[in-house]
DNA sequence: AGACACTTAAAACCATCGTTTTACATGCGT
DNA sequence: ACGCATGTAAAACGATGGTTTTAAGTGTCT
């Protein structure tokens, strides 16, 4: 399958920058230096492409953020940001731009969501030392807050995401 | 101007149900009731199209904003999902298709966002007796982080984010 | 050597893209 | 009745869309 990450590697950095339907095969094909035939071997269609790219970046993203507290967190994002760009969640504006129309499509971008949600909920509770579900998801909000903003004000926002979550986190401590 | 009140209209709807690229001419055209030869002569170009749409939308969502206190500017984003989806952004949304590429679409979202930045530190002002920037940006984050959340998971999660802003506000009160 | 899996380049497929053009029908002020 | 702006329908424009096919070139295993 290396020739299967070669392609996603440049199909997804198409993807990204140009968008979706935007972007037409033979841009793809000459990015990736396959040819067409093996790209529907390998991948069936359009959006069978696509789902293999979320699927990719799903994994490649999750992997970033493996760390502790809701600092790490923050500045996980950003230094994603400064590495990949700040052009906003790609799952988001894959499901913009198809509509929820394909399912597979639209599959892999609610197990992202849910995934992310799940390792914000795992941050919280070893920051707090119990499970705290409104708070979690307010650092979610902040968390999505912060990518969307981002677009178009870079990735400097994501301190200020930063601070509001440790404020957050600091109220929701069982000391004081 | 009625005319192209009413081709707004209807390119609105099918942009931002469909997107902006995946949508053709010949949808626009039909779903406007209007030959193609009247769109152009008004609007020049599809891009031409898409900033008035944007032009118009940015108005319509502004007044829908006009309220006092965070309580009342969340209900009224409920309100808009409710009425006109969960789709996200559109602006953000035409930001990521177009990829900055269109100076006069990336001219009016940032004017759209600009002024909705203002209005909420309006908003922020009238509740804490003062200007709060980092509080304003704080509740932005809610407000965009409610926007992108609710894509996949509907209007519901404004209620949460509103919660959160009201927490926000309370801390940041003078008063004891 | 021969078979097999895998690749390539290039053309063909039909559909649609955004845009312009041609030719014709209105309504309105004077 | 005239001119003029404004509208229509429909065809044409060249380019590109996603997908499949054809024909030929690799290397590897037995």
């Amino acid at each position: 399958m290396d020739i299967g990450i070669r392609i996603i590697a440049a199909v997804e950095r198409l993807f990204d920058t140009n968008g979706f339907v935007a972007t037409g095969m033979d841009r793809l094909t000459q990015a990736s230096d396959v040819s067409s035939r093996t790209l529907y071997k390998h991948f069936g269609s359009k959006t069978g492409l696509m789902t293999a790219v979320l699927s990719a970046r799903d994994a490649r993203f999750l992997r970033r953020l493996d760390v502790r507290g809701v600092v790490a967190l923050f500045d996980a994002l950003e230094d994603w940001m400064r590495v990949e760009g700040t052009r906003g969640c790609l799952f988001l504006r894959t499901a913009g731009e198809t509509g929820g129309r394909d399912a597979g499509i639209t599959a892999v971008i609610y197990a992202h969501k849910k995934a992310l949600h799940r390792r914000l909920g795992e941050i919280v509770e070893v920051e707090v030392g119990r499970t705290d579900e409104d708070l979690a998801e307010q650092i979610l909000f902040l968390f999505e807050g912060a990518t969307a903003e981002a677009i178009y004000r870079g990735p400097e926002v994501v301190s200020t995401a930063r601070t509001a979550a440790e404020a957050l986190i600091r109220d929701a401590r069982p000391s004081a």
